[in-house]
RNA sequence: GGCGAUAUAGCCAAGUGGUAAGGCACGAGUCUGCAAAACUCUGAUCCCCGGUUCGAAUCCGGGUGUCGCCUCCA
């Protein structure tokens, strides 16, 4: 079946075709591990996640690198601030080495919640600093760069065109916004490739240039380059990558080879909090660690996400996220209802729900419209091993986890309780039922009773 | 100030020319010792005005609102 991916390079969806006939080369644009994901980050990744399932449902293989940004990162793209990197160990008094593997330690047990499938390749830019320097003396060599007393910069009036991807006249735009930059710049599009670390600079190799650190955009060229080849089939990111950082990559392949390194550009669109962007001073830049502590699961979600489109805003509120969290639960439950079921179903009913979802995560991963065919057949009143069997299919691509049944190892002291309940109601002393229901919800407990017995979870 | 996006039921949202997917909530009901859960049923003509068309949520023009980018950001 045909695949269309929306490109941003072209502004439209296309039908994907791959360079290698079975096999797609892939990158996303990781982390910068100077402190910990939000969940605005993590859609981003739910994202490239999703895409990585919905090529396999497709049949490819897949060789995908993401980065880790442990230096380089600036906060100011005049280049002139400090490396986040090297503020985060200020803040916390850390070297800035052990900031980066904390944090992405902590990254990588949030994709791990949120059950995301790793990249074949996870590159650390530290790692890479050799790669980077030759990447930057080829650009050099090319005559795509000029230096200035402390700073190497790409020479955008030497492309055809800078701003392929935003389409925008970046000059213009930038001329008019009240930034200053860095006057040692020929244009203001200009960026730093490779720079002098000062004396006390922490982050600094033994370079062609004396002690310098890398410019942020250079890391994601000559990474992909190193593991997917000069040209690959998908570059991903999240939208705010479009103006700076992709067109910033963009140009440095141009200087490297005269090449766009990749044939699809695909973006992630923001998550709004209750309408509006997340925000330090508003108080809503939320962790998996925040949603745990309200009593929500990273696979809750997950399976927000799966709500709206990935190229549309999605608006997180409370909410949203608790109609999300029982949706997965239902979900779950119908799956094992179908699972029990000793009815048939004929092979062409199957066919045409697997053909229904299949058009729709092939139609540039309408996970909506494919939810609404995962309803169908997970209400469908014919309860049937081979619809259970096609959730399961459906939720390669999904990575609900359908068929695991979450199941919390209970306290000593509370089975004890749960135990003596079950024997209360079992001899009808709903009295002393109900009794120690109470107690199971005072310890923050909720308590169901099914046919098949009591079902205890936290709160 | 410049640029861009968006506006669909209470909420989260699909749908881009042929008479409005889905989820959640609400309400009604079934079940149940009670409660909860689960299950069934139920709701919108698509921001406003004008145009194109046999026909528009879907295209065009104008207006209004919201959001974002131009500064770090997934």
């Amino acid at each position: 079946m045909e695949l269309k991916l929306y490109n941003t390079l072209t502004r439209q969806k296309e039908v994907f075709k791959s360079i290698d006939e079975n096999k797609v080369r892939l990158y996303s644009c990781g982390p910068t591990v100077y402190y910990y994901a939000h969940i605005g980050n993590l859609r981003a990744y739910l994202f490239m996640d999703n895409l990585r399932r919905v090529l396999k449902y497709n049949g490819y293989e897949l060789l995908h690198a993401m980065n880790i940004t442990d230096v380089g990162h600036l906060e100011s793209d005049a280049d002139e601030g400090e490396d986040k990197m090297l503020k985060a160990a200020k803040r916390e008094n850390k070297d800035p080495y052990e900031i980066a593997k904390f944090y992405t330690e902590k990254f990588m047990i949030d994709l791990n919640k949120l059950n995301i499938s790793m990249p074949e390749i996870i590159c650390k830019a530290t790692e890479h600093i050799k790669e980077m320097e030759e990447y930057v003396q080829k650009i050099i060599e090319n005559g795509y760069a000029y230096e200035t007393k402390d700073t190497i910069y790409f020479d955008t009036s030497k492309l055809d065109k800078y701003g392929v991807l935003s389409n925008i006249n970046a000059e213009e735009q930038k001329a008019g916004a009240r930034v200053e930059f860095d006057s040692q710049k020929k244009n203001v599009t200009d960026f730093a490739l490779w720079i002098k670390a000062p004396e006390n600079h922490i982050m600094k190799w033994d370079t062609f240039w004396g002690k310098c650190y890398p410019g942020w955009h250079i890391e994601c060229s000559a990474m992909g380059r190193k593991y997917l080849g000069e040209q690959f089939d998908i570059h991903t990111g999240g939208i705010d990558h479009i103006p700076i950082h992709h067109e910033n990559e963009i140009a440095q392949s141009k200087g490297y080879s005269g090449k766009i390194p990749a044939n699809w550009w695909m973006h992630c669109e923001f998550l709004l909090i209750d309408g509006g962007k997340m925000s330090k001073s508003l108080n809503n830049v939320y962790t998996i660690g925040d949603l745990e502590n309200k009593g929500f699961s990273a696979m809750d979600y997950r399976m927000f996400n799966f709500t709206s489109h990935y190229r549309n805003k999605l608006n997180f509120t409370w909410d949203s996220l608790e109609s999300a969290k029982i949706a997965l639960s239902r979900l779950k439950e119908a799956y094992k209802k179908h699972a029990n079921g000793e009815e048939h179903v004929s092979e062409e009913t199957i066919d045409e729900y697997e053909r229904k979802f299949h058009e729709a995560i092939n139609d540039d991963l309408n996970m909506p419209q494919a939810m609404g065919v995962v309803w169908d057949v997970a209400k469908n009143l014919v309860k049937s091993k081979d619809f259970a069997k096609l959730l399961l299919k459906f939720d390669e691509v999904l990575g609900l986890k359908l068929d695991v049944e979450e199941k919390i190892d209970l306290p000593e002291e509370i089975q004890k309780i749960v135990d003596e309940r079950e024997l209360a109601r079992k001899n009808k002393d709903w009295a002393k039922s109900d009794e120690l229901r109470d107690i199971l919800n005072e310890k923050g407990y909720t308590v169901k009773d099914t046919k098949d017995g009591m079902i205890v979870n936290l709160k």
